[in-house]
RNA sequence: GGAGACGUGACCGAGUGGUCGAAGGUGCAUGAUUGGAAAUCAUGUGUACCUGCAAGGGUACCGAGGGUUCGAAUCCCUCCGUCUCCGCCA
C-alpha cells in the first residue's frame, strides 16, 4: 500500500509513476484527491467537537458534586445533543476512512525509477545469461515424456485423485523433489545466512492482505471453509511462502540492529490460477499445487535495491550449483507484480520448448507490504519507528527445477544424469528407466 | 467437541464509571557519583492521525468490533486469541 499522505500531496506524480504500469493502474487513483480532502475536513471538525465534549463532560463531575440537580439535568440534555452530533460525524469519518483504505489497497506499488519502461513480457530486459544450452544429438523430449518413460511422473493418476493440474511423483522422482528441497534449504542456511522457518500452510485473509494478494486477487486463491462458506474467519491455502513468512513480523517493531532479517522456508504452494486456461496445460509448469523454497528479507528501506541484488544472487547460486543454463531479466514496468517496485526473473532453459521459462522471481516491495502488514523497525532507542522494506524471491520453484533437470540432463538412452550437487542425496548419478 | 479462566504500555503488574495514556516495578536512555564498573540518586522513556515554520496544541487507542452513558480500561453484546481440565486424534 502506498502512503496515503504522500499520495494526497503528490497526486500527479504518483499517477504518472503508476501510468508506467498501465492506464488502469493510474486510473486506480481517480477521485482519490477528493476523498483525502474530505477525510481531512471530517477529522478536523470531529476532533474540535470531541475536544469540547471532553472538556464539558469533565465539568459535569464537579457539577454533580455541587448538587444542583436542575442545572445538571439541563447540562446533560445539552451535551446529549453534542454527543449525538459527534457520533454522526464519527460514523461519517469511519466510512471515509474505509473508502480511503479500500482505494489505497487496490493501488499497485510504484515502479522504481530503475525499472525499464514497457507494457509486457516482450519489453523485459535480459541482463545476463549463465551457462550454455546443452547440445543434443537427438530431439530433446519434453519433461512429461522423459518422466513418464522413467516411470517417475504420473498425471493420469493425479487427475483421478484431484483433477487437472496435479501430479504424482514416484520413486526417484519423489526422491529428487525431496533432494532438491533439502539442497536448497541447506545452501541458503549454510552459505547465505538464512534462518529456516516452517510455517502454517493455511492463513487468514489478513495475512494475504499484508502481502498484497487480497483484496484484489482472491480468484487466484484456494479458500477453505468449515461449515459456513461465507465464514469471515475462513482460511486460505497459501499461494507462496511469502505470505506466512513476510507476515511473521506483522504489527511488530523490530530492533534496527536485527536487520537485515533473512528467512528461508520450504512450503507447498496452492494456486487456482484463474485465467490461465489453455496455458501450459501439459506437464509440471503450471500446477494447482507445487513446492517452493522461498527467500524473504526484511531490510532498511535505503538498502532495498542492493538487497535485491544480493537476494537474486542467492537464487542464482542454486541454478549454478545445479549446472542449469539460465538467464536473468529485469521486468519492465508493465509486467511488474502488483506489490513489487522492482523484479528480476530467473528463467531456466527448457530445450523441448526452445525457450527460457521462469523459475524464480525476485522482488523488492519497498515499504509497500510493510505498510499493509505494519512491519516497522526502530533505529536507535529514541528514533521514531520506521517501515522496513521487504523482499522475496523463489530459491527456487522446486517443480520447475525438477522439470529443468529432466529436460537439460536427459540422455539419448532415456536416462537422466543427476547434477553433482544432488548425487549424495539421490544415492545415484543417474535415473534410469525401470 | 464439552467445561472453565483470562486478554492493560518493551516486560511484569495496579486500576470496576469522571481530572487515567493509564499507579508501581523491571528494562532502556541521559546525567550525577566512581580511577573504572557495580550499587545508588535524578530526569526521561508508547503508537497513529489532525494542526503548526517550530516550540507546541488537539484527537483516538487498555485484544478487535459494536452498544449503554453527558462521560467507558472500567457496564452490556459479538468476534478473535491465550491458558487449564475432559473427550478425540497424528
Amino acid at each position: 500500500m502506498l502512503d496515503g499522505r504522500y499520495v494526497a500531496d503528490h497526486l500527479e506524480q504518483v499517477r504518472a509513476g503508476l501510468g508506467r504500469r498501465s492506464e488502469d493502474a493510474a486510473a486506480s487513483l481517480d477521485d482519490a484527491g477528493e476523498l483525502f480532502a474530505r477525510r481531512r475536513e471530517l477529522i478536523r471538525t470531529t476532533e474540535t467537537l470531541q475536544a469540547r465534549r471532553n472538556a464539558e463532560s469533565q465539568s459535569m463531575g464537579q457539577l454533580a458534586k455541587a448538587g444542583d440537580k436542575a442545572a445538571l439535568e439541563a447540562r446533560r440534555a445539552e451535551l446529549k445533543v453534542l454527543s449525538d452530533e459527534i457520533k454522526l460525524l464519527e460514523q461519517q469519518l469511519a466510512e471515509v476512512e474505509r473508502s480511503v483504505e479500500e482505494r489505497l489497497l487496490g493501488v499497485p506499488n510504484l515502479p522504481h525509477p530503475s525499472v525499464p519502461d514497457g507494457h509486457g513480457e516482450a519489453d523485459n530486459q535480459v541482463l545476463r545469461t549463465w551457462g550454455e544450452a546443452p547440445a543434443f544429438d537427438f530431439e530433446p523430449r519434453p519433461h512429461w515424456d522423459v518422466g513418464a518413460a522413467l516411470g517417475i511422473l504420473d498425471f493420469a493418476r493425479a487427475s483421478r485423485l484431484s483433477g487437472a493440474r496435479f501430479s504424482v511423483l514416484f520413486g526417484q522422482g519423489a526422491r529428487l523433489e525431496r533432494a532438491l528441497i533439502s539442497f536448497m534449504l541447506d545452501l541458503h542456511t549454510r552459505e547465505h545466512g538464512y534462518t529456516e522457518v516452517y510455517t502454517p500452510y493455511l492463513v487468514r485473509a489478513e495475512a494475504l492482505r499484508g502481502t498484497g494478494q487480497l483484496p484484489k486477487f482472491e480468484a487466484d486463491l484456494f479458500k477453505t471453509h468449515r461449515s459456513d462458506p461465507d465464514d469471515p474467519g475462513a482460511l486460505y491455502l497459501i499461494p507462496t511462502a511469502e505470505v506466512p513468512v513476510t507476515n511473521l513480523h506483522a504489527t511488530e517493531i523490530l530492533e534496527g540492529r536485527a536487520l537485515p532479517i533473512a528467512y528461508v522456508a520450504y512450503t507447498p504452494c496452492f494456486r487456482s490460477e484463474a485465467g490461465s486456461y489453455g496455458k501450459d496445460v501439459r506437464g509440471l509448469i503450471r500446477q494447482h499445487q507445487f513446492d517452493k523454497v522461498e527467500l524473504v528479507r526484511f531490510v532498511q528501506p535505503e538498502q532495498a535495491l542492493e538487497e535485491l541484488e544480493r537476494l537474486t544472487s542467492h537464487a542464482e547460486t542454486v541454478l549454478q550449483k545445479l549446472g542449469l543454463h539460465y538467464r536473468v531479466s529485469a521486468l519492465c514496468a508493465g509486467d511488474l507484480g502488483f506489490a513489487s517496485q522492482k523484479t528480476y526473473d530467473l528463467e531456466v532453459w527448457l530445450p523441448s520448448q526452445g525457450a527460457f521459462r521462469e523459475i524464480s522471481s525476485c522482488s523488492s516491495f519497498g515499504e509497500f507490504q510493510a505498510r499493509r502488514a505494519q512491519i516497522r523497525y526502530r533505529d536507535e532507542a529514541k528514533g521514531r519507528p520506521k517501515l522496513v522494506a521487504t523482499l522475496n524471491g523463489s530459491g527456487l520453484a522446486v517443480g520447475r527445477t525438477l522439470v529443468a533437470i529432466l529436460e537439460q540432463c536427459q540422455q539419448a538412452d532415456g536416462s537422466v544424469l543427476i547434477p553433482e550437487a544432488l548425487r549424495d542425496a539421490m544415492g545415484t548419478d543417474r535415473i534410469v528407466p525401470g
